[in-house]
DNA sequence: CTTGACCCCGGAGCGGCTCCAGGGTTTCCA
DNA sequence: TGGAAACCCTGGAGCCGCTCCGGGGTCAAG
């Protein structure tokens, strides 16, 4: 089987086999007689495998630390289990903000309806107010009551 | 103000508001006679402004825009919407593919209720076995029954 | 006169890819 | 038989949003 053929058969992308093989993730396979390089079925078994850890949003390094234990079963499987641990720990985080998130989000854009100007534009009004209020919290001693958060035009623009 | 006030006063690194400006968020201040960056009241607004926008997880490109309407108000504000909405819509999707993987997550981490051999542990075995039936249904002519993903030793680690 | 706190700059590194240039090989069709 | 298209190779750069590093300058206190 050839990269293309694998590529094909799992849906991974031919630049991302090749990179998972340089982070040490893939073995590195046989080759034909003009370098190409030559899979077999545990190949694929193996890219499925990490596809499938990646799907659950694992790091790279969890999913090398979890090839591990398939090579050594004896291992105990503790540790499997504390990264499975982290992991859903990662997610209930990044769940937890992402909801407060949308609530912003949906509380922002109900501020303006319909097209008007820049100017009187309600999600422009709250982002800069809100800023305003977290520079004073944060704090300085801001003269109250302006904003200034209009500045000169940016040059630095890449 | 030098760039560590700056720093104090918004809990923003300072290695991240001299990225900012790299990044034409942020205009280049003045200088003091030694060379070090003077802000003003405008910059910390400015800077405010940015880090609330990136509480919201958006993206400095958006930002940009953001930015720009703020320099333009008299632009119309549909694309103000616009950019709310897409930001919403990425919140959204990540949501749902996050509660997904909790569950899958969750799911998995049953499997194994106490410490024993990683051959037996459950969740190990879920995994080979849901990456297993990816690799055959996705698809390619798997001898059936067995499992090829234990693979010789890597070399290649980093 | 040294110590320490601050500041400057340019460049590298992170993760997880993705893309590119510049080359070689194979396969298909006229 | 020739040439185009499709595949493969390598090494290196680019993406985002920082973060860290080395090697230096500046300035006030003890």
């Amino acid at each position: 089987m050839r990269i293309g053929d694998l590529a094909k058969a799992t849906g991974v992308d031919i630049e991302t086999i090749r990179y998972y093989e340089k982070a040490g993730l893939l073995p590195e396979p046989g080759r034909e007689a003009n370098g190409y390089r030559a899979y077999q079925q545990a190949h694929l078994e193996r890219l499925a495998f990490i596809r499938h850890c990646r799907a659950l949003d694992m790091p790279l390094e969890s999913i090398r630390r979890l090839l591990d234990f398939v090579a050594h079963p004896e291992a105990e499987c503790g540790d499997i289990n504390r990264l499975i641990d982290e992991q859903l720990a990662r997610v209930q985080a990044r769940l937890n903000s992402l909801r407060a998130l949308e609530s912003q989000l949906a509380a922002l854009r109900a501020q303006c309806g319909e097209n008007h100007s820049a100017r009187e534009c309600g999600i422009l009004h709250e982002l800069v107010a809100a800023a305003h209020g977290e520079a004073c919290a944060c704090h300085f001693d801001a003269k109250s009551g302006s904003h200034y958060l209009l500045m000169g035009k940016q040059k630095n623009r890449p």
